[in-house]
DNA sequence: AGCACGCCGACT
DNA sequence: GTCGGCGTGCTC
């Protein structure tokens, strides 16, 4: 008798186990292969998976195992890929079918329709040589049009292209306009000279994409390149993912999701503005895209660049101890000037508007005087302005006038924040950010009656109010999440801003990401203090990169010899650190003190991180699950020298939509010893669970690797 | 995770 | 007497 075929599959559940079935060659007409996207009968129902490992024994009875059904009209996912979701699993803690699964699109996971896709595929390749793409040259910088600097950063990184298949990280950093992107553009070209290369692009958000995209077609418009992320359809995700996959698309440009995507002929990877936390996944497995292309470019031996304005305090000092390679942009190319930087201390009363001043706001503004006397003077020189501020809706919190009443959510630990008519249906509601619950705003205050309810902060659509009462003349237009899903998309209201259809910008952070705005005079940021002082210990760090990126936007206007434009940041403490370096530019200044401060207090990067999440109806449970928990550890001498195992807190927001929330902070001096301690704190939690919630307690639980929000 | 099997309380 | 609660165990 003929040995059988047995193939190893994983499948999306969080079991840590692969499970054997039989390969039936008559059946399903080809040999079995690792990486081959199957579906296998699963318990009664029948589920998708990856074979994972081909062999001809099981140790489950060869009798007892059932047969693979179906594979998909798919070539197997390259080893190397494979490879890259057995680090992310192991690294990150998540079951291996967990890890895989969910990367591949939909598509690809309905065996139904398996019949189907290659006429699907036929299909969109017929349309897309119907659509003549239109060519256009915006953003086209050839290497002639280089400065200095651009053309020996980039004859550095030809260094790590041409030298065949060699590992190496390389940081570009540069400021606004400096030309980061025409560098690694010009150097991708290179890459793609030879037909077979695919080069990852990876992008924090969305909105950044549409004007990469345009700019990396400019350059390379005989490549075919596919866009990767979850703006897209279903159907363009099956369809990019298989040309990435299949290695037909040269170029893959996408956010986090993209540095997952099996793609067999890479040979170059570029992490644009590197440093963002959006890089971060917060869901299902928590991992890094940033840190997992950089072990995939050192797993498949080819070279990662990081490019960033404000570069991360980790990447910045692998750059400067000479473990990745240093490339720096200082100048501003195509003449462009730094802004100047003015802080206006908001505590200074002499800068306040207060009720009764002449023609001006009824209440005491969120705008000061300064503020406002430069954004009259920038509308004077036909310049648009931006203002930043970090918080959407209308006011954080509503308040009543005579008694201690607070917008408090019933479900979480947060407040409702107001917002007006018109911003998340016609009449203003109160909403909760946190689980999305949405209340009509009473009339009388519910705890005493009185009618006097007032607002405290403020929001975008406060000072959006509060802008336009103060130059009825200027035409404003408020960019946020609200504004973006209500009326136009991101990408229309960021149209309006490049036509001039609007003077003064108000938004969120979407504002100061990427766009090239042409003709930005000034950037006004409010309330910048409103992030400075929570427990996280990278607040600063952000505030910083966040500042250096939206005064960037205020410098593409100073071009042929024009001063470059201002950024006016109110604060309260004009004298922090963040403050006083960005006052002079210097960020590796900036970068040099955040890095001493972390070193003395012996956190990231000079310690590793995990977070133990537990979830509960009852906070004290959750606490007590930590508590339990760290017992464990100790009672089994796992707290070792350079292990540090903090005590259960309570989460920041410590109850969302009627759960607790708890955390458990553990810090070793050493990747490898956290590593060890993780996967026996899985070991014994999985014991004592069903999928992730623990049998006794019903605490649900999660391991954290390199958290970012502590 | 998702689902069936199994043993104890209030119901037509 | 049964419907159904969720504790426990299994998925090749």
């Amino acid at each position: 008798m003929p040995l059988p075929t047995v193939v190893q599959v994983v499948v999306d559940k969080p079991l840590s186990q692969g499970f054997d079935y039989l390969w039936d060659l008559e059946k399903l007409g080809l040999p079995p292969e690792i990486g081959h996207i199957v579906e296998v009968p699963f318990g009664r129902s029948s589920l998708v998976g990856m074979v994972i490992k081909v062999s001809t024994h099981s140790d489950f009875e060869i009798d007892k195992l059932k047969t693979v059904t179906q594979v998909a009209p798919l070539v197997p996912i390259d080893p190397a890929a494979l490879r890259l979701m057995n680090f992310a699993s192991q690294y990150y803690i998540h079951a291996l079918g967990e890890t895989i699964i969910p990367t591949i699109p939909q598509m690809w996971k309905k065996a139904l329709d398996w019949e189907k896709i290659p006429k699907k595929l036929v299909a969109a390749e017929e349309k897309k040589k119907k659509t003549i793409s239109e060519l256009n040259s915006e953003g086209l910088i050839g290497e002639d049009d280089l400065n200095e600097e651009q053309k020996s950063a980039l004859a550095k990184l030809r260094n790590y292209s041409s030298k065949g298949k060699e590992f190496k990280a390389i940081l570009l950093q540069g400021q606004t306009g400096s030309g980061k992107t025409a560098v690694f553009l010009n150097w991708l070209s290179e890459v793609l000279k030879s037909s077979t290369s695919q080069v990852l692009l990876l992008v924090p958000e969305i909105n950044l994409t549409p004007q990469l995209e345009r700019r990396v077609r400019a350059y390379f418009p005989e490549k075919k390149m596919v866009v990767l992320h979850s703006g897209i359809t279903e159907k363009e995700r099956g369809i990019a993912w298989y040309e990435a996959v299949t290695g037909k698309a040269q170029i893959v440009l996408g956010t986090r999701l993209a540095a997952l995507a099996p793609l067999p002929n890479l040979s170059a990877i570029v992490v644009d503005e590197e440093h963002d936390a959006s890089y971060k996944q917060q869901d299902g497995i928590r991992y890094s895209a940033r840190d997992l292309a950089i072990w995939r470019a050192h797993d498949v031996k080819i070279p990662i660049l990081l490019s960033s304005a404000t570069p991360s305090l980790e990447t910045w000092l692998a750059a400067k101890a000479g473990r990745y390679e240093y490339i720096r942009l200082d100048q501003r190319a195509q003449g462009a000037h730094l802004p100047k930087v003015h802080l206006i201390n908001t505590r200074d009363l002499r800068n306040q508007y207060s009720p009764g001043d002449s023609g001006k706001p009824k209440e005491k503004s969120p705008i000061t005087k300064t503020l406002a006397y430069a954004i009259s003077q920038n509308f004077r020189d036909k310049k648009q302005s931006l203002i930043l501020i970090n918080r959407r809706g209308y006011a954080p919190v509503l308040s009543c006038g005579a008694c201690t009443w607070l917008s408090k959510c019933q479900q979480c630990s947060s407040y409702m924040v107001m917002h007006r008519a018109g911003a998340l249906g016609k009449r203003p509601v109160l909403s909760c950010h946190h689980c999305g619950l949405v209340k009509a705003i009473p009339s009388h205050c519910p705890n005493c009656g009185n009618a006097d309810l007032k607002t405290l902060g403020q929001g975008t659509q406060k000072i959006e109010d509060a802008i336009e009462g103060m130059w009825p003349d200027q035409r404003v237009l408020r960019v946020d999440t609200d504004s973006s899903r209500s009326s136009k998309g991101a990408e229309e209201l960021f149209q309006e801003i490049h036509e001039g259809k609007v003077d003064i910008v108000v938004g969120t952070q979407m504002i100061a990401k990427g766009h090239d705005y042409q003709n930005i005079g000034l950037v006004g940021v409010l309330d910048a203090d409103g992030r400075l002082f929570s427990q996280d210990f990278r607040a600063a760090e952000r505030l910083f990169a966040q500042l250096v990126q939206v005064a960037g936007r205020a410098g593409r206007s100073g071009k042929d010899g024009q001063a470059g434009g201002d950024i006016y940041i109110e604060t309260q403490y004009p004298e922090s650190a963040v403050f006083q370096y960005l006052l002079r530019h210097d960020v590796d200044g900036f970068l040099s003190h955040t890095a001493k401060e972390r070193e003395e207090a012996g956190l990231p990067p000079f310690s590793y991180q995990a977070l133990i999440h537990a979830e509960s109806k009852s906070l004290d449970k959750a606490i007590q699950f930590l508590s339990t928990l760290k017992g464990h550890l100790k009672s089994n001498g796992l707290i070792k020298t350079g292990l540090r195992v903090y005590d259960p807190v309570p989460k920041a927001v410590m109850r969302v939509a009627g759960t607790e929330r708890a955390q458990l902070v553990i810090e070793s001096d050493s990747r490898k010893q956290l590593q060890e301690v993780l996967e026996a704190i899985d070991t014994e939690l999985r014991e004592n669970s069903q999928g992730r919630i623990s049998k006794e307690t019903r605490v649900r639980w999660l391991i954290e690797r390199d958290p970012i929000n502590i």
